[in-house]
DNA sequence: TGAATACAGGACTGAACCAGTCCTATATGT
DNA sequence: ACATATAGGACTGGTTCAGTCCTGTATTCA
């Protein structure tokens, strides 16, 4: 159901990679150091800068830094940046005998957008810093899930999560 | 991000449908209520029938009904009969050398689990019997009702991508 | 029993999409 | 100027998806 390309594993994998550090990433490094074949890298990146995810630096010592602080970049800013506007149904793209007009199914397929909508806020909540930091406690939030690993997540981002 | 096929906003609508009366549908009918090609419907219903989501009839006077009552069958369940299990990162199912091995990504992309996690319950909870009485209720949530909510709702969320 | 009805299960096809590469600009620092 | 790095497309092979069709099996009813 929730279809991940590898594109966008690859761009959450480059965000967070961006998240450690503030100095600019030339493509290339990140290349290397996630192990993510270099053209690729390079396409990812491009998208991410061109959705405003990823600043960019052109020229000698130039390279990727993140737009904004981790913790204000939500991933499902990073995945949209890769995939596009949530898909809703066609129903609203087809401008030919819709169903909507004469169908009580219409009712039915505007529910998507309540469906898209949780999906959305659910998305929202994680942001990059919750990824870039999973040892000390993302990890184990997946283990205990309590607000013992909900504190230690606050904690470890002092920024605090603004969400 | 939330790719929707076809084949699951038909799945969602026939089974949508369904939760409207207790009789069996034949195929045939429901294609024609729902205006989605027969062979189609025929091919969504039998993987909502293996899934459990619906229950089938053979045999003259036959047909489909719903596997369980309407309010007990959540939506993800109905998407999933369809899609497959949520996909998570291939890092889990590539035997190959592995990043996880010796690269701290392996961290990052566990935190997949969560994004899923946060889908898959946002999904749960919404069941086929908000999704066949939006008029009741449901849309009262969103907006409003009829084609005042539909106006409300382009109004407010202006994501209407045009494919 | 036999005919009609209706689902079950796959095989198949054309089209769309995706991952990945490569090439040519353009901007920047030394 | 020159080396470095991103920007922006064009292109390709492979995979997946939407949709159809065919054969088999179960059920009802005359």
């Amino acid at each position: 159901m929730l279809r991940i390309s590898k594109m966008t594993d690859y761009a959450v994998v480059l965000a967070t990679h961006l998240a450690a550090t503030k100095e600019p990433h030339a493509a290339r490094d990140l290349a290397l150091e996630t192990q993510i074949p270099e053209p690729t890298t390079s396409k990812v990146l491009k998208q991410l800068s061109r959705a405003g995810v990823v600043a960019s630096q052109r020229g000698a010592k130039g390279g990727y830094t993140l737009a904004r602080p981790a913790h204000e970049i939500g991933i499902e800013e990073v995945i949209q940046a890769i995939e596009g506007p949530i898909a809703v149904t066609e129903c609203s793209d087809e401008s030919t005998d819709s169903l909507c007009e004469y169908e009580p199914n219409c009712g039915v397929r505007a529910n998507w957008q309540r469906i898209n909508h949780a999906v959305h806020q659910a998305l929202s909540q994680i942001t990059l810093a919750d990824m870039a930091f999973p040892f000390v406690d993302t990890l184990i939030t997946i283990a205990r899930s309590g607000k013992e690993a909900e504190r230690a997540r606050l904690g470890e981002s002092p920024q605090g999560d603004a969400h």
